[in-house]
DNA sequence: TAGGACCATCTTGCATTCAAGTGTTTGCTA
DNA sequence: TAGCAAACACTTGAATGCAAGATGGTCCTA
């Protein structure tokens, strides 16, 4: 799950026997486009990427196609392939479904947590902790996203986990382009919530877990829309050619 | 949406050219499936599948990373991939998914479907009487999947609509063991509660609606559930090696 | 006869080659 | 010079070639 060394650099090669390459470029662009290293609406050159991992074209092509069936990229057929553009005017029902999955899978993780899960849970909440005094605001979004998969894991749904995943990966780069707008400086009270949620999923309250994690997840999307609807152009005259003092 | 043709057919090649021939092996074994057709569990080599579209490993190997990227089927390393099997063990999952999220699109429905919404509804809805008139248990799922999508169309969540597609063919898996065992003899009371559904949808009555969806979902599972637990060698004596009278 | 090592074969993973669209550029014509 | 068309370059879709890992069988040995 941690960022498995340099992240996009063009990796010695042959580590790695036969199987992993197209495992290897699949995993790597998939980290790329959620992190916002590869911006949504570039073009994915099939030789260029084979260069970048010294491979031919054909496990390149299978990690764009397991890459295009999740809706990573889309693929214009004859012509290129090119990251998914990322639909701000979707994030009102992406928050709808994600509070409703999240709803479920807290309060059924409530319900179903084992002493195993609760240490799963604390041990990512540690991790996102450890991001968050470090100011790793990358680290920060992956631990996010584990922590609250781990409250999946607890939920022992197996679709619901799978589903939940794909969210949390969607919701990776809606977090990394509002972090990346505040220059990557970190939140106020993300913690808090976190930490209420667990103690409500170890006294084993599944309304309570279910309202928290509602109210985080307004929380979250609160902010998000907050930052879309800031002006930064508003105190700018048009009349006048000077600045307003 | 409809059968296309033959189904699973050796296809008379080249007809459409480039770009469709992935395409082609990925729908048809897709179906192939899902209409359990090809049973779970059953090994899919890469040149034999080619051989029957007339075509090369390359396309059938981009439709089977396809349909593993969707679950459909598993591929193990350096060896082969095989359909993936359906895992009975988790019924009771996949309904508590089924269910929540049929609600949430089934309320949604009624809160925002169109006049157009409604018209998609009901032709999805005589399409499914007429599968259920002429005894086709093909038609009759495929159109039941499609009925539900229609109402997840109306409730303008693409997320939800997404899911709810993966969760509906998943079903189709179960839907046709369940009606193979009654040598596709046809079930009682399946269209009353579509019309009921239908009916609180355009009187925009989301509680209603929702309330509906849910029995309906509860329904469904119960009868499979029964099916799953008739015991079929009970009235063998194993003691006496004559038949009961 | 049981067990294991070696060998043949098969299937996949990757590389390479060929062919078919697409977009662009250049040159010709009005 | 504007407009159109043909040729070219480029990228993808598909076919083929090649090597590595896996499976199954056979033969040898204890």
């Amino acid at each position: 799950m941690a960022a498995k060394g340099n992240g996009s650099s063009s990796t010695n090669a042959k580590a790695e026997g036969r199987g992993h390459g197209a495992v290897r470029v699949y995993e790597a662009l998939r980290e790329d486009i959620l992190r916002l290293n590869i911006p949504p609406g570039e073009l994915l050159d099939e030789v260029q990427i084979g260069r970048r991992f010294n491979l031919s074209r054909s496990p390149v092509r299978e990690a764009l196609i397991r890459l295009a069936s999740e809706g990573l990229v889309k693929t214009l057929p004859n012509k290129s392939t090119l990251v998914a553009p990322l639909n701000l005017e979707e994030f009102p029902a992406y928050i709808d479904t994600l509070d409703l999955i999240q709803r479920a899978t807290t309060r059924l993780a409530a319900q179903l947590r084992t002493a195993g899960d609760l240490e799963q849970i604390n041990a990512r909440q540690a991790e996102f902790e450890a991001a968050l005094a470090a100011r790793d605001v990358l680290a920060m979004i992956e631990s996010n996203r584990n922590f609250h998969l781990a409250i999946s894991q607890a939920a022992r749904n197996h679709y619901l986990k799978e589903f939940h995943a794909r969210l949390l990966d969607e919701g990776r780069r809606f977090l990394r382009l509002y972090f990346r707008s505040f220059d990557d400086s970190l939140p106020p009270e993300f913690r808090d919530e976190h930490v209420q949620i667990i103690e409500a999923i170890e006294r084993k309250d599944a309304d309570l877990a279910e309202r928290l994690a509602h109210e985080h997840t307004l929380q979250v999307s609160d902010r998000f829309l907050g930052y879309l609807a800031t002006r930064r152009t508003a105190d700018i005259s048009v009349s006048a050619h000077a600045p307003r003092s």
